[in-house]
DNA sequence: AATTATTACTCACACGTGTCAATTGGCACG
DNA sequence: CGTGCCAATTGACACGTGTGAGTAATAATT
């Protein structure tokens, strides 16, 4: 029971394959007449056969796979799925597949991932995070692909330049926002958990919070940073190791909210309440955040709004290689809930 | 700057093209002698022109796509995202690639996506939750494709049968272990929020749930049953409703523990302290469930070994399309956590 | 010296499709 | 009746690859 090729339909309805691809393909544009009856015994053939086209055979000959790749670097950070989530939707809408990759924050993956990404021809590519800079292979076959002319959007906030058309959302602004908020609530010794350390996550979040610290007459101490991997357990053990210093901060900052949740759960485990004995402020405001107990005080930037603007200039790219570089920027916020309040102590 | 061809390496190399095919897959199986040096000239003529092989023409010669295709019902739903991340990896360790897809519990979209995956060819897919069920269409569709004898694994708990091979993982008796929990620590009137109401979690959370209220001699109160939706916001609405009714329960059973967070937030709204004041379970055990405040007590199915036995089935099926049918079970278990405790009032 | 085996390659086909160019049958017009 | 034209259909090519069969030259065996 093999597949049915146009050859089968062909042979059913009696005419030759070309007929049942002009039938299938009922261009207007084309102009090419096919019959009334012709037509009907095709489409008839085809739904008993039930036929469907080759979609290998159709990017072969045409040349476009009707696919976009998207890579994100960590399936675990649902902040990540609300990305994929709405270029997903939108890519659909427009006639377009996704093949979606996650690097798993590792760089011999990230490599691997691209290199069959080149492999399988995809008309377009989005990246979300800066996680090409790591990886000087990664650099490489990133400007092959740029000199095949593939389009690639990235979603970051990293000021290396590829080249690449760009879909930026900074956290720089939105950092200053949550420094000034967490000062005005009179807290003097924040800590910062600093998960993953990408260079985007430096100049976006560490930067601005060690400026605000500077600016507001404060020490930048460095064992109020704690550096930590990804997971909400890196996050949890960071916030252990912070809290259990013998000054301890009364505000914390975690630069996503994956890890704000294992900071919450180390203030639990310690009896610490939040807001009441200890402030605490996440990033990216994933769905969850608000309904965290408390809520959490996060910073946002719209996902779904950049998520489709990445979508529409990768199709107008698609469209038009030639086209001037694109750049949009959104802007980000502190959305203030309950997880933050007057320092105490 | 178009891609190169193994044509184009030919040229470079000054040797036929057939040379460059047989380089490039040095089978040692097809014993075919290629000497040292023109071997190196063809691989130094990749290396120059950045030959990557055309996974289109691959598969269109070979028959095989090396891509499976993954449905999951609900992307927002962390549970799904681990069968996901562990079915990629052990996909991806065999050489295969994974073609996401996510039904957004939408009934429409499930059909398109079926057509699309039927479209492109793939080797295999995996179906994670009972989703086909609710459509016709997707049913019909899904009939064609085992016909054309599409190797197919479903995981779920379901007991429709449409003869693929399945991997079962039910929360039947993990139910009955929540029940017993709960029954033991006093509980008297237990509520059930039940979103996205799919055969499967009937059968699987709503009947057990029923049946052991009955065997303990206790009324199955429909007033104490809450259907909705499948987010955060439907679980907290629901939990809202149920708790504020004249007697409230005094614990809350949430068929996922997404729900279960939304009920979470919808205790602390009212006042009302977890485990204290209300016992509340959640099923799935997503990686965030310990991290909650406080802890979720939750049932827990293996969705790494569930995801890898699913990968080995399907590879088997590809392999030997004729196998008897594969069915695989995995147990669940109750995980206690500190959101239940004895019942008070 | 003639046959055979081995080594190092090359030729040619098939996979399924879209589309340009060519072909056929029918019909009107001169 | 021949010429031209339109409508309806078909033949043939190209896309890039893997591989079985074939070839030509050299080495080994009889």
């Amino acid at each position: 029971m093999k597949r049915p090729t146009q050859v089968d339909v062909a042979k059913r309805a009696g005419v030759s394959r070309s007929t049942v691809s002009y039938v299938i393909n009922g261009n207007t544009d084309t102009m090419l007449a096919i019959s009334k009856e012709t037509r009907q015994r095709v489409l008839d053939a085809v739904a008993e056969l039930g036929y469907v086209p080759d979609a290998r055979a159709q990017s072969f000959r045409s040349g476009n796979t009707y696919t976009i790749g998207l890579i994100i670097p960590d399936v675990r950070n649902p902040h990540f799925w609300e990305y994929a989530e709405t270029i997903e939707q939108e890519v659909r809408a427009s006639g377009y597949n996704l093949l979606l990759s996650n690097t798993a924050l590792n760089d011999n993956y990230a490599e691997d991932i691209f290199r069959d990404l080149s492999h399988r021809r995809i008309d377009g590519l989005i990246m979300v995070g800066a996680f090409i800079s790591q990886s000087e292979e990664a650099i490489k076959i990133l400007k092959t692909l740029l000199k095949r002319r593939l389009p690639i959007v990235e979603m970051t906030d990293h000021n290396v330049d590829y080249d690449v058309d760009l879909v930026t959302s900074d956290y720089r602004e939105a950092t200053k926002e949550v420094m000034t908020h967490l000062l005005s609530l009179q807290h003097r010794r924040i800590g910062f958990i600093h998960g993953a350390a990408t260079p985007e996550l430096i100049v976006d979040r560490l930067e601005p919070y060690q400026e605000c610290l500077r600016s507001a007459g404060l020490l930048v101490e460095n064992e109020l940073i704690a550096k930590c991997g990804p997971t909400i357990e890196d996050g949890y053990q960071a916030a252990m190791q912070l809290l259990q210093r013998p000054q301890r901060p009364t505000a914390l900052v975690a630069i996503n909210d994956l890890l704000a949740i294992g900071a919450m759960r180390a203030a639990w485990n310690l009896g610490l309440n939040v807001p009441a004995d200890l402030s605490l402020v996440g990033f990216d405001d994933i769905h969850m955040a608000k309904y965290l107990v408390p809520p959490l005080t996060t910073a946002a930037r719209d996902t779904a709004a950049g998520g489709k603007e990445a979508v529409r200039q990768l199709l107008r790219r698609i469209a038009d290689p030639s086209l001037p570089r694109q750049k949009a920027r959104f802007p980000s916020r502190l959305i203030i809930r309950e997880s933050t309040g007057p320092a105490t102590g």
